[in-house]
DNA sequence: AAACAAAACTAACGATTGTTAGTTTTATAC
DNA sequence: GTATAAAACTAACAATCGTTAGTTTTGTTT
């Protein structure tokens, strides 16, 4: 076990109880008890409710945001650039399965600044799963008559992946990679 | 324009709300505002906050439990099935988008009696939905590999319709059924 | 215009919210 | 063992929450 600063048990905690019931539902309280402590001490480690929340979602935004960039930037087939954005998203999914709920779920509640960065990111994010996409298909590499649809139905399932996979017992990360690829670009490859 | 009852409109207020913030995140005062009259008001209409939240969310699941109970009774193919649960998600998304958020992302919050009933309801359809695949495996008028994950990923999407479709402008029903079951069955059948 | 019902209002309640201030306990370093 | 820092505590705050009680306005029927 490595010695997490009490900081990010905090944050760890919080991240399953905003799962669980969502960043609105859950109270100070509610985390302080998680945690064993009264919720005036948790003010010794942290700034702010809102704070566990933008440190969760933005840290993970910045994950995918780097993922994907490492992906545009890389010279491989259309196919193989899918397969690693299928990658990225169980990557991170295994990592922290639950901040991800909050990233889908409660994103609407970051405050100013990180809600015009997230939004920023996210709609980045998108156009450039659209850009690939729609060069695969220009280029015959890969075959999709409805684009807007084909990239909606797989950035669904990638962001529930944090719903589903917690549910299964243990599949293996490799073999989860190699099953996804095939459900999501078998008809369309 | 049919004359809606005043409880109706606050249902479909609090629907567009929900939506946007989520059901813990919206107050009785912001739904009031919302309908243009003070919160205390609110209640000559209805009973309580709760009461408006599993109105939403118990209607919309007790129609995906009939529409899917008359699939499952039906005698068509295994395919035709799935069409017909794609056309069901796209009929409710098209009818009530708003309530599906509160379905999807706020039914941990109905209380007792309303939220046993809501996860048997969705247990069952589900259950309902991976025997049809699964029979339809094991006769040999689907491939799939991997049941789980392509259960899996065709419910995520279609979940996830009530989000992408008000986006879309005017997209036609019937078009969107057709590339619906392309996307969702071409790599499968 | 009188009667009645529907739907709004004002005012307030007890509970809970995130958070602060100040203090005490616990663990570490010299 | 004494000093220091980390992390807990108690007590309370102002604001906001869902909701109730009682009253007034609005609209319809006779």
């Amino acid at each position: 076990m490595k010695p997490e600063s009490r900081k990010q048990e905090i944050i760890n905690a919080a991240s399953i109880l905003f799962k669980e019931k969502g960043y609105s539902a859950v109270t100070m309280r509610d985390l302080a008890k998680a945690m064993g402590i009264k919720a005036a001490s948790l003010y010794n480690h942290i700034q702010s409710k809102q704070e566990i929340l933008s440190t969760i979602i933005i840290e993970l935004a910045e994950e995918f945001t780097n993922g994907m960039n490492q992906i545009v930037a890389s010279d491989i087939s259309t196919i193989q650039k899918l397969e690693n954005i299928i990658a990225l998203h169980i990557d991170v999914t295994l990592r922290n399965a639950d901040g991800l709920a909050s990233l889908n779920n409660d994103w609407m509640h970051l405050e100013e600044d990180n809600l015009i960065y997230f939004e920023k990111m996210r709609q980045e994010y998108e156009e450039n799963f659209r850009k690939i996409v729609k060069k695969g298909v220009d280029k015959g590499e890969i075959k999709s008559f409805n684009i807007e649809i084909m990239v909606f139905s797989t950035l669904s399932t990638l962001r529930t992946l944090y719903l589903w996979y917690p549910k299964q017992n243990n599949i293996e990360a490799n073999i989860l990679k190699r099953d996804m690829i095939s459900v999501l670009l078998k008809g369309v490859a």
